[in-house]
DNA sequence: CTTCTATCGCTAAACGTTTCACTCTTTAAT
DNA sequence: ATTAAAGAGTGAAACGTTTAGCGATAGAAG
């Protein structure tokens, strides 16, 4: 019906009022209760919508977080967006996300993308162990928050997950099922969740006082492949563990496909522990246990604590929310005699 | 180094030229070899980025284009959402995402948003089937590109692949092995690609003259649970397909689950094929059987015809392109007696 | 009847661009 | 030599808001 968007200059001319009166009911003012139905009225009538963008230009503000994440195709990460955005759109922000591939220099360079859009935060989980796109960030007063993990000489909020004790939760459902020769596939060594949930490994063992054969430990690089490579490679050592415990979503998905074509008997001959993803583990025969992430929790607390920075509000800066986990014990381990 | 953000006028002091000849320089028109390096250099200096919200209040474009979909959960549209993505931001263009959650009171609530947020584009796989929310936004001559599926009396491009043959092809390859009692499960009879592929089993069954059986014939709602409880039906009743063919991922899913569950010997049994992700189908032994949704292709097809209508290049409008699938054929079929 | 204090509304400047219309050079064509 | 055309640069208005700062009105207090 309206062909050009109504502007508040329309509705001043509708109301006649000035733009100034209109502006301050917009924006909660006090106008007299008869303008302030006349106002509506007008509002209403012309389909006036305040123009973000004029609105950014003046109050500096793009009511814009820019998400950037290392991949769009990994349901940890979507899963966590889903909720961030969920949270930040009822304060009236936008998300863009920002997918670098796995890919340092398109991190840096949608980094730059981001500042270029003039986002008023960004919350990332970094690809890269070297934060100074990050830095830059923070120089310009943008806030930042890191997803599920820190970064070295970077100075912001951070929410991620206490992996070292949901490593040693899930190990020590192992150890006190009798199981003492455990596998464990981890990712690559200067990654730092996969560093924690190897801690976590290391650390039950040492309290329970059992020995660590370094031949049980693996490292892989968080892909499908690397799952099933070492798995395979954990099976074929002379000394097989009884248990293997896998530390991503991805190489869970390999190792599982491992398990299969060789026709491994789980549990019976093998107890195995994967990670993150509830659907998976449902499908697979036995049930799988798992290591469960609490993806609601960390997309909700990272919003919120960027919406407290943006108020203002920089009180205990930096913090670090580090959430629990849970182990879902089911079918894919037993007790070994 | 830089507090506050150098801008157009900076630069134009710097270099004691106007500042509409930096603006011309910026957006590419001519000025004299000296003056250029000038520019250049005061740019550099200065660190100046252009000002992406000014520009778009002069320019009545916010270089965004709203995506909105059903589910950020869902790894064939989150794998879509990366590909658009990838080809927006050459030109450009940042997307911003908006997830309904399966929700048509939050699809209309978050067009509304995106509209105030002045994208420049939508593209969306629509939840709801009345499309009533996009013919506002044609109204307002803002371009929409419909993913997945057409709308009734929505008038605009669409992606979207060829459901009707992907199912075609699909159960051909059973009906050449020697099935003839094959079992479907479809989404809800409401939905157009469950439709579309249920066409695509009918007219097969009808080009080889096979009769069909209406209680083979079973209606889910595209999610795990349908798959499960309906593989089951199938597979109690008296006289039981030989073949069963699941028509979306979820389905899938829960279909594996069921005949996990029951220990039904595939393909011997039961011979199976499925939908979607590649991931799944190589860790389920045996293999599976599955029709591959060309993503990337839907991805960049949507951005490309996207940006096209933000040339304003309007020709061939309203284009639909209708993308050919893969049925990718492992071991969970085989031959019948 | 002043004076004070709220309350409400208005004028005008500002945000950082783009772009129109114009001037001034320079070069090419006759 | 004259004219035309093209090239380069400029001033100023405009995009749609927000927000000081000021003025007007009116009721309360003295």
């Amino acid at each position: 019906m309206i062909d050009i968007a109504a502007t508040i200059k329309d509705v001043a001319k509708y109301t006649g009022l000035s733009i100034a009166t209109i502006s301050k009911y917009i924006n909660g003012g006090n106008v007299l209760e008869k303008n302030k139905i006349l106002i509506e009225e007008a509002i209403k009538v012309l389909d006036f919508k305040v123009n973000e963008i004029a609105r950014g230009l003046k109050t500096n503000k793009s009511m814009t977080i820019g998400v950037l994440i290392p991949s769009l195709e990994n349901i940890f990460i979507t899963s966590i967006i889903s909720h961030i955005e969920s949270i930040l759109i009822q304060s009236g922000y936008s998300t863009i996300i920002c997918d670098c591939k796995e890919n340092r220099k398109l991190e840096q360079e949608k980094t730059e993308f981001l500042l270029s859009k003039m986002v008023d935060g960004i919350i990332t989980m970094p690809y890269s162990n070297n934060g100074e796109h990050i830095k830059r960030v923070l120089e310009k007063n943008i806030p930042v928050v890191l997803l599920d993990r820190p970064l070295k000489d970077v100075n912001c909020d951070v929410v991620l997950v206490d992996n070292l004790n949901a490593s040693y939760n899930a190990i020590e459902q192992l150890i006190i099922r009798g199981h003492k020769r455990i596998g464990i596939i981890c990712g690559s060594k200067d990654v730092y969740t996969s560093q924690e949930r190897l801690k976590g490994y290391l650390r039950v063992h040492e309290d329970y006082s059992i020995e660590i054969d370094p031949e049980l430990i693996k490292y892989g690089d968080y892909q499908i492949d690397s799952g099933y490579r070492l798995l395979n490679e954990l099976l074929d050592m002379e000394s097989r563990p009884t248990a293997i415990y896998v530390t991503n979503y991805e190489m869970t998905l390999g190792a599982i496909m491992a398990i299969n074509e060789r026709g491994v008997s789980i549990p019976d001959e093998l107890s195995i522990i994967g990670f993150d993803n509830i659907q998976m583990a449902k499908i697979v025969k036995p049930t799988l246990s798992i290591v469960v992430q609490p993806m609601q929790q960390i997309g909700e607390t990272a919003a919120n604590i960027m919406l407290k920075r943006l108020k203002g509000d920089m009180s205990n800066y930096p913090s670090m929310f580090r959430l629990k986990t849970e182990v879902l014990i089911r079918d894919s381990i037993t007790s070994i005699v």
